[in-house]
RNA sequence: CGGGGCGUAGCGCAGCCCGGCUAGCGCGUCUGCUUUGGGAGCAGAAGGUCGGAGGUUCGAAUCCUCUCGCCCCGACCA
C-alpha cells in the first residue's frame, strides 16, 4: 500500500490520485466516475463540514433535507437554468418496474425543488428571509471525472435563502462569501480570491455568481466555493411571492451558494507535497501522531516509554492524536505512512529521549531534521499547542507566497500569453465577451473572477486595448 | 464524442511482435526466527477463469473477429 510516490513536478495527475488513494482518502467505485470516500478522507470532510456548519449556524441559517428526486418539468421552468444542467442530467425513467409517467431527475443542484417549496411555506413579509442550508449529495454526469474535483456524485452544501429585497439578497451573497473566505484561509491554510464571476461563467440562473478561487500546487486554479445572487430568475420560475407591507404582491429574491468535496482536493493541491500530504491543523482529522520507539528485547525501556507517553496522552487535552505502537513497524516505516497521511505533528519518543528528558517534535510540513526539535517531556503538551498554531500560519504564509510569487500583472498580450503557462495574470478586462472568448482559445485560460477588492483607476484590457474598468484574474483551471 | 494508453495474483508490472513443457517478477499478505532513532533481514508458504465471447490451430496470455471496462489528454463542469 506504500510504495514510493511519483514527483509532483514529474506528473503531477499521477501524483494526486496516487496520494489519495494511498493515504487512504478515496478509491474509485465499480461505477465509472464515482468514488468511495474512505474514512480517513471523511474525517476531514466532516471537519471541514463542522467549521461551516457552525459558521451558517452563527449567522442564523437552519439545516433542512429535501428530496434526491426532482420532477423533470421543475428543472425545465427556469430557461438559463435548464440549458446549463440538461447535459448532465441523471434521468429516472422506471420506477417499481414501470415507466414512470414523468422522469424523475436525481438533483444536480435543489433551486428548483427548494423554490418550489418556497412557493408554498411563503405567504407574507413576515415570512422572510427564508435561511436554510443542506448537507447532501448531488448528481452531475460528469464526462471526465477526477477525484473529489469531479466525480458524478459529490458531496456538499447547498444554501437557499428567500429575501424580501434585492439589497438583502445580496448582502446574503456576500456575508456567505465571507464565510467561504474566512474558512478557506483560517481553516483551510488556502488563500483564496473573493470574487465575482464573468457572465460567462456565472451559475446557470443566476443574476451575479461569486467565487473563491484557488491556486493549485501545480499553478492551476481552483474554484472552491460559490455564492449566487439568484436575483428574482427562480421566484419568477417557481412563483415565490409574498404581501408586502403596503398589501403588494411581490416576487422574492433568492440566493444559493455552495461548497463540496472538491474542497479536500484544494487542501491536497495546495499544500501536499512529494512526500504526500500536509493537512493544516485546524481540520487534519489526527493532528499529532506519537512514534514510541522501542527495543523488543528491553522490557524495562519499553516500559519506561509507554509510561511516558501514557503521561504526555493525559496532558494533550483536546489535541487530535494517535498512539503508533505497531512493533513489526520499523519506525522509519511509521515515520513515512504519517508523513503520507499528511498528520501535521509527530512526536518521537524513545530510550534515548527518556535519558534526556525530552521528546522529539517533527513538524510535516518541514521535513527532515529542519523540521525537528527537541522538547523537555514536562513541557509537551505545550509546544505541541504552540507548533499546531505555528504550523497552521506557516502553511497559510507559504501558500500565500506561492500563489503571489506565480501571480503576475502582465501589460501586453503577448507578454499574458507567455506568464499566463506559469501562473495567474492579474489584468484589466473590458468586460467583452469576445476577449474573454478570445483569450480562452489561445491561451486556455479562462476568467476566474473578477476580485472584490481592486486597486481602482481603470486600465486598458489585456486582450483588446480598450478602457476597462477592473481587474481580473486569468487562469487555466480544473 | 475525438485522440492516446491499458486490462495477466490484493497492488505494480514482464511475457504477446516471432503460438509450445508447470504463466513469471517486485511489493504486499501469512508462518517462524532475528530486528527497531528515516521505507528491516533471513527462511518458508499461500495466492491466477491471463477482462469477456467466438474463431484459427494438434496446441492460444500470445494470431484473427467481435465485445465490455478502466485510465490519461481535449470539448463540458462544483
Amino acid at each position: 500500500m506504500f510504495d514510493k510516490i511519483v514527483p509532483r513536478s514529474e506528473d503531477y495527475a499521477k501524483w494526486y490520485t496516487q496520494v489519495i488513494r494511498q493515504a487512504e482518502m478515496a478509491d474509485y467505485a465499480p461505477v465509472r466516475g464515482c468514488m468511495v470516500v474512505r474514512p480517513y478522507g471523511y474525517a476531514l470532510w466532516e471537519n471541514v463540514k463542522e467549521q461551516l456548519d457552525t459558521r451558517f449556524k452563527e449567522t442564523g441559517h437552519q439545516n433542512a433535507a429535501f428530496p434526491l428526486f426532482i420532477p423533470m418539468s421543475f428543472i425545465e421552468k427556469e430557461a438559463e437554468h435548464v440549458e446549463g444542467f440538461k447535459p448532465e442530467l441523471a434521468v429516472v425513467t422506471h420506477g417499481g418496474g414501470k415507466k414512470l409517467e414523468e422522469p424523475l431527475v436525481v438533483r444536480p443542484t435543489s433551486e428548483t425543488i427548494i423554490g418550489y417549496m418556497y412557493s408554498q411555506w411563503i405567504q407574507s413579509y413576515r415570512d422572510l428571509p427564508v435561511l436554510i442550508n443542506q448537507w447532501a449529495n448531488v448528481v452531475r454526469w460528469e464526462l471526465r471525472p477526477r477525484l473529489f474535483l469531479r466525480t458524478m456524485e459529490f458531496f456538499w452544501q447547498e444554501g437557499h435563502t428567500a429575501h424580501a429585497s434585492h439589497e438583502e439578497a445580496e448582502e446574503e451573497t456576500l456575508r456567505i462569501l465571507d464565510i467561504y473566505t474566512d474558512f478557506a484561509i483560517n481553516e483551510a491554510a488556502i488563500p483564496v480570491i473573493p470574487g465575482r464571476k464573468s457572465e460567462s461563467e456565472k451559475f446557470p440562473g443566476a443574476l451575479t455568481s461569486y467565487t473563491i478561487e484557488a491556486m493549485m500546487g501545480d499553478k492551476r486554479a481552483l474554484q472552491a466555493g460559490t455564492s449566487h445572487d439568484l436575483g428574482q430568475n427562480f421566484a419568477k420560475a417557481f412563483d415565490i411571492q409574498y404581501l408586502d407591507a403596503k398589501q403588494k404582491q411581490q416576487h422574492c429574491w433568492t440566493t444559493s451558494w455552495g461548497v463540496s468535496t472538491r474542497m479536500i482536493g484544494a487542501i491536497i493541491m495546495a499544500h501536499g507535497d512529494d512526500q504526500g500530504l500536509v493537512l493544516p491543523p485546524r481540520l487534519a482529522p489526527t493532528q499529532l501522531v506519537i512514534v514510541p520507539i522501542v527495543p523488543k528485547n528491553r522490557e524495562d525501556d519499553k516500559q519506561a516509554v509507554m509510561q511516558a507517553v501514557d503521561a504526555i496522552c493525559e496532558t494533550l487535552g483536546s489535541v487530535r492524536y494517535h498512539v503508533d505502537d505497531r512493533q513489526e513497524q520499523s519506525p522509519g516505516r511509521r515515520f513515512n505512512e504519517w508523513e503520507l497521511k499528511g498528520v501535521p505533528l509527530r512526536i518521537e519518543i524513545g530510550p534515548r529521549d527518556l535519558s534526556n528528558q525530552q521528546v522529539v517534535l517533527a513538524r510535516r510540513d518541514i521535513l527532515g531534521k529542519e523540521g525537528k526539535t527537541f522538547v523537555p517531556i514536562a513541557n509537551a503538551a505545550e509546544a505541541v499547542t504552540q507548533m499546531l498554531d505555528t504550523i497552521q500560519a506557516d502553511m497559510l504564509k507559504r501558500a500565500t507566497e506561492f500563489r503571489d510569487a506565480n501571480t503576475f500583472e502582465p501589460t501586453t498580450y503577448a507578454a499574458f500569453k507567455e506568464v499566463i503557462e506559469n501562473g495567474f495574470a492579474r489584468a484589466h478586462w473590458c468586460g467583452d465577451e469576445a476577449c474573454e472568448d478570445k483569450a480562452r482559445e489561445e491561451t486556455q485560460a479562462t476568467i476566474r473572477c473578477i476580485p472584490i477588492e481592486q486597486p481602482g483607476g481603470g486600465g486598458e484590457c489585456i486582450v483588446c486595448g480598450k478602457s476597462a474598468e477592473d481587474i481580473t484574474i486569468f487562469a487555466r483551471a480544473y
